[in-house]
DNA sequence: CCGATCGATGATAGCGTTATCATTCGACCC
DNA sequence: GGGTCGAATGATAACGCTATCATCGATCGG
């Protein structure tokens, strides 16, 4: 406890003598900011700036008593660190992207809101991408994200173009693709296989016994991939034709509604639906409420998702659990565990699962 | 068109000449990143940094020569501007950061979404912080945010600790508080009257001949504050009791069922129920459904936000319509509008409607 | 025909941090 | 008891960009 050296007594005479940065400090200097920065700091605490840079990111460098009295230079001054000089100087941004189509409804949303909230419980913070628009490119958005320097990208599906992948690469950031899965990702991918998905409902609804299908699905290009699996696994069974309604995006519950309506003028009545998504499958069940007819004894309805309203409709929806807040967590961990240098694993395949309700 | 100097000339032989960032080049610089610099630009094209600075900001100062030829070596090295540096020497991050309770409904995510894109159209990008996580106090989070240099902040609601306010003010940079309204925001505010939503549909549905109400309400400031003068405004008509159930956040369908499971097993069934979000009225209408009651015939249900899916349900829902992508917008407006030194709203109404569908 | 003006470009000096190496000083070991 | 080591702190020089002022011709009005 006892020290030669008492920083303490130093500094409060400094601190008295100098006010922050006034005109009197030698020659004016005719950029700054008249912000606190960290050598402001350093001056009233009469140490070096080094050191209190490290007081902020490596405490366990510093005796105790300078901590203590540094920290309370901060807080009195009210001194908040400069990010984007620590980011130039360091090479580490604290800042991860995150590109998703769009986050107004929850199947990307609460993916985004948990790999938020686990950065930044580390000390990083998330740049929001949002590819859906179409005045936007993901070649832009990519590039615009890159100037910022951030140490890793979330990115949503796994089709990418040729220069998007190359400057992600020519980043040497930590990548994540997101919500599906290949053997060659551009550096890791936490997803789930929509082909496995696609035959697996298929197997599933072929076993309950419903012969005549039909299909809601939305214009993007993983919820095809689910169709063109499912239509492939029943092709054995002698299935040839499954109709389809093809609704755009963003999913809703009208273009569920209207989904339906346009398949039951195509073709005669399916004993079973399958929709892309809960959000159309809930539209899909409102509309066949209000034809009349009884799901699922008339017809059988099966969502994609598993939101949170999916047990709660009338009749309860049968879908596909995705664990959608895991695939949010899994690319933090992945992130992270790059940051600390520790392995990673190159593909996790976070699965899913039939969830059977009342609608199937 | 004819110019003494001919700068194509000059740097093809030294692009030639000098590959990038070679350990050639002099002393080696002990911390250099190896990636292409605005510096590596310069020497290439055989102009100085600045000139290339003025290409990527300020191209009308440039001659169409020089801006052809350097735009053409910037593209040749795959150059990616340092917005780190760049934000560090101009004082400009060209950053907004956002804050929001959550994103994993519509309610803020769509304002988050077109906040999002009108700024990315000016360059801006946002950052997404999350206040409605208890892990991270708004206090924390706005401490995070700040030390990123943003330009502007986007907060939802007015009420923040005297600190937070502090905080923003000394930043000095644009302020946009939303979703509520106050004469005296910390520096500009996009909402509206929740006070005023509350009398009006007291009034709306006095009108209709509603006389027994019940309430299922968010667990959330905004949300109660409706609740109160929606009740103040009945008292002149004899009402003092408006039994509410209390549902807690984030809302879901689950828990507008809950909420109206609860509301009827303390009380004789109200003829008018109002929700605090469409999510629970849409909750409320199915557990309606459920107990074989028909809306509005023995209940009615009134909504707040007009989600997607208002017009949609059965009975459509009648709700109290937020222009939700509007408040996005406004205060994206109003935050350009400053940084050009425009003048601005401080106070931005963006009103409400009260939408009749069926069931009321 | 000359000074004023303007357009294009450049030199210099930061912006506010941190990486890197250096220094200091007491403890400790053989 | 002298050399070594390690803990704590500091000096210096970047990090990659832009603000600011300077420079250099060309243009132009009187």
């Amino acid at each position: 406890m006892s020290r030669t050296k008492s920083p303490p007594a130093k500094q409060k005479s400094a601190a008295d003598g100098q006010s922050t940065k006034g005109p009197e400090g030698g020659r004016t200097s005719r950029r700054s900011s008249g912000s606190v920065t960290l050598e402001d700091v350093a001056k009233l605490a009469g140490v070096s700036p080094i050191t209190v840079s490290r007081v902020l990111n490596r405490p366990e460098l510093v005796t105790q008593e300078t901590l203590d009295y540094v920290r309370s230079v901060i807080a009195r001054t009210g001194y908040v660190p400069n990010l984007l000089a620590g980011g130039l100087a360091s090479r580490k941004s604290r800042l991860v992207a995150a590109i998703v189509p769009t986050i107004a409804n929850s199947m990307f949303a609460e993916g985004i809101e948990t790999l938020t909230e686990r950065l930044r419980a580390a000390g990083y913070q998330v740049l929001l991408g949002l590819s859906g628009f179409p005045t936007a490119s993901e070649e832009q958005l990519i590039g615009a994200v890159l100037s910022r320097r951030p140490d890793a990208v979330f990115l949503t599906g796994i089709t990418h173009s040729t220069q998007t992948r190359q400057r992600l690469l020519a980043a040497k950031i930590p990548v994540v693709e997101t919500w599906d899965l290949t053997p060659t990702p551009i550096d890791m991918v936490v997803g789930f296989s929509h082909e496995k998905v696609g035959r697996t409902v298929a197997e599933y609804l072929w076993a309950k016994g419903y012969r005549r299908f039909g299909m809601v699905c939305a214009d993007d290009t993983r919820a095809l991939l689910r169709r063109r699996t499912f239509i492939e696994a029943l092709a054995p069974y002698g299935i040839t034709d499954v109709p389809t309604a093809i609704a755009g995006t963003p999913t809703s519950l009208k273009r569920g509604r209207d989904g339906l309506i346009e398949l039951l003028s195509m073709t005669e009545r399916p004993d079973a639906i399958v929709c892309s998504s809960d959000v159309l499958a809930h539209g899909v069940l409102t509309e066949a409420r209000a034809r009349g007819l009884s799901v699922p004894r008339d017809m059988a309805v099966m969502g994609f998702g598993d939101l949170e309203y999916a047990p709660y409709t009338i009749p309860a929806l049968s879908t596909v659990r995705i664990d959608r807040r895991g695939i949010g967590q899994r690319a933090a961990e992945a992130m992270l565990a790059r940051f600390n240098g520790e392995p990673v694993q190159q593909v996790v395949d976070v699965g899913f699962e039939i969830v059977e309700r009342e609608s199937t």
